[in-house]
DNA sequence: CCGCTTTTGTTCTCTAATCGTTCCATTCAT
DNA sequence: ATGAATGGAACGATTAGAGAACAAAAGCGG
């Protein structure tokens, strides 16, 4: 799927990613890289997001995103304990209905603290208004009690994930911590550690060390149903 | 399925991608397989693309991706523990169903207090799944301002509605009032009164008498785009 | 809030090497 | 012989590196 250079550049984001969570510019993968210009830089980041193992904001400075890491390399080696591979090895293919613009999603379950993602993978499935995702690849998980209601995000509501295995600050995601829950959570960097916050004045937000907590997914969208 | 040269050369790909990342290059396939040309490489390919185990961006260099392996070729074999039961390596391609259970409604505008439902009915629908709808005539509104966060409904957000003429105390309704503005708000009773309740605590209860309140509907779903 | 500077990202042009594609002749096994 | 697999080579497209000019954000000082 990929180049050696695009390997090696998608190698360093993410570790650059896991590090600082802060993405590289593209003056730094230069450096990294060994390159004398940052046009071949640009071209490399266009063929990883073709690709789908990247994704970023244009024009904006160092909004890298890594979705997806290719075969042998592992996302970070220290996690010990993984519930969800987080590297779905081979990645479903979404393709779009084309009558009208729904998805079927896959149902992981349901998610709050101390419960872990997995659970029943039955044959549930969700159909999604395209409009809600975006591109990528996504699941939905059932939320479970009330951690983040001033986020409007209520009990019973299906959250839309995209997976990813980074976000940026303030976004909120699906965060294995220490490889055993799994939550929905706002997430924050504070020098060099992580902060989970949750949207609900009678819960404390929690600091992590960066390898305790694995981004699983960025919430894409919502759905509530009323009675 | 496969002839030999098939299965040998999916085999070497997957090997090549779970040890380095890096897909093979024509060239290095040709060796691997001890061809003295690449145009073989190339039909056997187009074969093994052709029956859906790997796909591929063409006239891309190394950008094959392997989508499934034959029945006994565990795909990757190195991966020793893994706590997800993850399924199989190689995920099938998720062809979504066709969507039938699926339901356009259409999209009638913003509502907020003091905007008249009406407005612009253009074209504009929205795709919903049926499950989060139910029997009855639906239609969709974005909905504008605050009043109804702590009930978890943000601004931006499209609110699913079912048409009806009445509702039960509790329910959160579209309601008209004196024929000028709707609003999507609680509804109570309160002896000869109809209370519309916000869900915010900055705004105030109104009282109205029956006669000046109209109910069109109400909630039935909710969606949320992120991002 | 304005204007300035710095940082960062984008684009273009060249050049070279790698890589994929195609067509056709040849070989091999029935 | 005949169809399938193979070999060979020309061809065209992509990838890669470099350099420079330009555009767009972010930060800063007033």
């Amino acid at each position: 799927m990929l180049t050696a250079k695009q390997h090696e550049l998608l190698l360093f984001i993410n570790q650059r990613l896991d590090e600082t969570g802060i993405s590289p510019s593209f003056e730094e993968m230069k450096e990294a890289l060994d390159l004398k210009s940052k046009s071949g830089v640009h071209r490399l980041i266009g063929a990883l997001e073709e690709r789908g193992f990247i994704r970023r904001l244009v024009n904006r400075a160092r909004a890298l995103e890594v979705m997806k890491m290719p075969e042998g390399g592992n996302a970070d080696g220290k996690n010990v304990a993984r519930f969800a591979p987080m590297t779905e090895s081979k990645p479903q293919i979404q393709i779009p209905v084309a009558a009208n613009d729904v998805m079927e999603i896959p149902l992981h379950g349901k998610i709050a603290a101390g419960v872990p993602i997995e659970a029943l993978e039955g044959q549930n499935s969700l159909s999604v208004p395209m409009a809600l995702l975006g591109a990528g690849e996504h699941y939905a998980l059932e939320v479970s009690g009330d951690s983040m209601i001033e986020a409007g995000i209520l009990d019973g509501d299906y959250a839309l994930i995209r997976k990813a295995n980074t976000a940026r600050d303030g976004e909120i995601v699906v965060a294995l911590v220490r490889g055993e829950e799994a939550t929905l959570k706002y997430l924050r960097r504070e020098g060099q550690q992580i902060r989970l916050d949750p949207a609900n004045g009678s819960y404390e937000p929690q600091y992590y060390a960066p390898h305790e907590v694995e981004v699983q997914g960025k919430l894409a969208g919502l759905l509530r149903r009323y009675h």
